[in-house]
DNA sequence: TCTGGGGTCCTAGGACCC
DNA sequence: TCTGGGGTCCTAGGACCC
């Protein structure tokens, strides 16, 4: 087996990007400490993003508002806007496609790009020179920006120098540069496993580097050996930009402004979040094939219970009925902090209809828009037709058979 | 008056089938 | 009466990241 091609990556990540975007909107709060917040007033009221003259003062992510202000008392805090943070986002990635087609967003402020190609006509770091200042010209977002054979290594270099930094991170630098690093600076290792590994004395990147691999595997199973390649510095994953389109879950939670143990209140929350996940599935033209429930209680313990569903579901009835369902069979009546839904087994639209399971219109409801719908059906087809499940449009655009209220809803029966 | 909300991936036990 | 091993699905929860 030959050699894998060496690979020039970069990775691309903008610095404080919450804030950034948002001096950009007003460059009057440039210069100044600035943190992106929820309401001070409930606890919802953390720091999700904040400026490097807040970080100065000490202030830092997931710290209450409160606190950060008793930090920072002149700190500026914004509500977040979201609308925003995605539209500066969707700018930056469209610049950074102007370099390669090979560019793959991980989330809304970072990527990578496999710009291997480019090395005939340009040095890596021309490039990456080049996107740094479009960025910070045209949209007034600094960037840090790493260049490595493959993405751990140019995640790991893109966090070395902030912010607006470059920095290339050979294979061969991995001894000198990466090796003497706490084993919690590693990225892909948080508190847990940083924990376990010092239990078998591996401190360092360099001690898992070394690390014996059947201990390795007994203690964090086969993330173990893939976190000690790429201590090593190896790490094959693709540059993939069509993973961005590849989501697995939509879900909406919240914590609520009290505790409450009102199952009326509870319920009209779950209706709420059942709404937007609703809206969000929806947006991206998918169905759900497990409805999972998420309650944290006073004490912070946190239970998911899910379930799958009859048939792939998208209306805000259907997934709020499912979430009651689990909800009310599983609330111990504690008082809840938080409540959340997730739509999992996710379906693109053209593959629910396809996979739905066949049962007869007779077991659904008889009355409301499913009755009324499955009465015209009738008539347009004929009294002896057996509705059992909702194969396809029909070429009008109609449904040819359906027994699922969503996808009447969707059809355009109703009309 | 600690600790939000959006996700992904992995593990593990029990059910069930062959 | 005794009895193996493999595979997949379902579900819950842990760990991590931004």
């Amino acid at each position: 087996m030959g050699k894998r091609k060496s690979r020039i990556l970069l990775h691309v990540d903008m610095n404080c990007f919450y804030a950034s975007v948002e001096m950009a909107y007003d460059p009057s709060l440039k210069g100044k400490p600035v943190a992106i917040a929820g309401s001070e007033e409930d606890r919802r009221g953390i720091v999700v993003t904040c400026s490097y003259e807040a970080r100065k003062f000490g202030v830092k992510t997931t710290m209450t508002v409160r606190e950060a202000k008793r930090l920072c008392p002149q700190l500026i805090i914004l509500p977040p806007n979201f609308e925003r943070y995605k539209k500066a986002s969707q700018a930056a990635f469209a610049i950074l496609r102007e370099y390669t087609d090979l560019v793959e967003p991980v989330s809304i402020d970072e990527g990578y790009l496999d710009i291997t190609h480019r090395i005939k006509f340009e040095h890596p770091l021309e490039t990456a020179k080049s996107i740094q200042n479009r960025l910070l010209d045209e949209l007034d977002l600094p960037c840090s920006i790493g260049i490595a054979p493959n993405k751990f290594l140019a995640k790991t270099a893109s966090d070395m120098k902030k912010p607006l930094g470059i920095t290339i991170l050979r294979k061969r630098d991995v001894p000198r540069l990466l090796w003497p690093l706490d084993i919690h600076e590693m990225h892909g290792i948080g508190e847990r496993t940083a924990e376990k590994l010092k239990q078998i004395h591996i401190h360092t990147i360099g001690d898992l580097a070394k690390a014996n691999d059947v201990q390795l595997r007994m203690l964090l199973g086969i993330n173990g050996l893939r976190l000690k390649e790429r201590a090593n510095g190896n790490d094959d994953r693709p540059v993939d930009p069509e993973s961005v389109y590849e989501f697995k879950s939509v879900g909406n939670s919240t914590t609520l402004p009290a505790d409450s143990s009102d199952e009326g209140e509870l319920l009209l929350v779950l209706d709420s979040l059942a709404e937007t996940v609703s809206r969000r599935l929806a947006n991206k033209r998918v169905f759900a094939g497990r409805i999972q429930v998420m309650i944290r209680y006073h004490d912070r313990k946190t239970v998911t219970r899910s379930e799958k569903t009859e048939n792939p579901v998208r209306g805000r009835g259907e997934i709020f009925s499912y979430a009651r369902k689990i909800f009310l069979k599983h609330w111990t009546g504690s008082p809840v902090r938080l409540l959340g839904i997730t739509a999992d087994e996710l379906l693109e639209e053209g593959q629910a209809f396809k996979q739905l399971d066949l049962f007869t219109y007779e077991k659904e409801e008889k009355s409301g828009q499913l009755a009324k719908a499955i009465e015209k059906l009738k008539e347009k087809y004929g009294k002896n037709i057996i509705v059992k499940g909702m194969t396809d449009y029909n070429k009008e655009g109609l449904l040819t058979s359906s027994f699922s209220k969503d996808f009447l809803d969707e059809s355009g029966i109703r009309k």
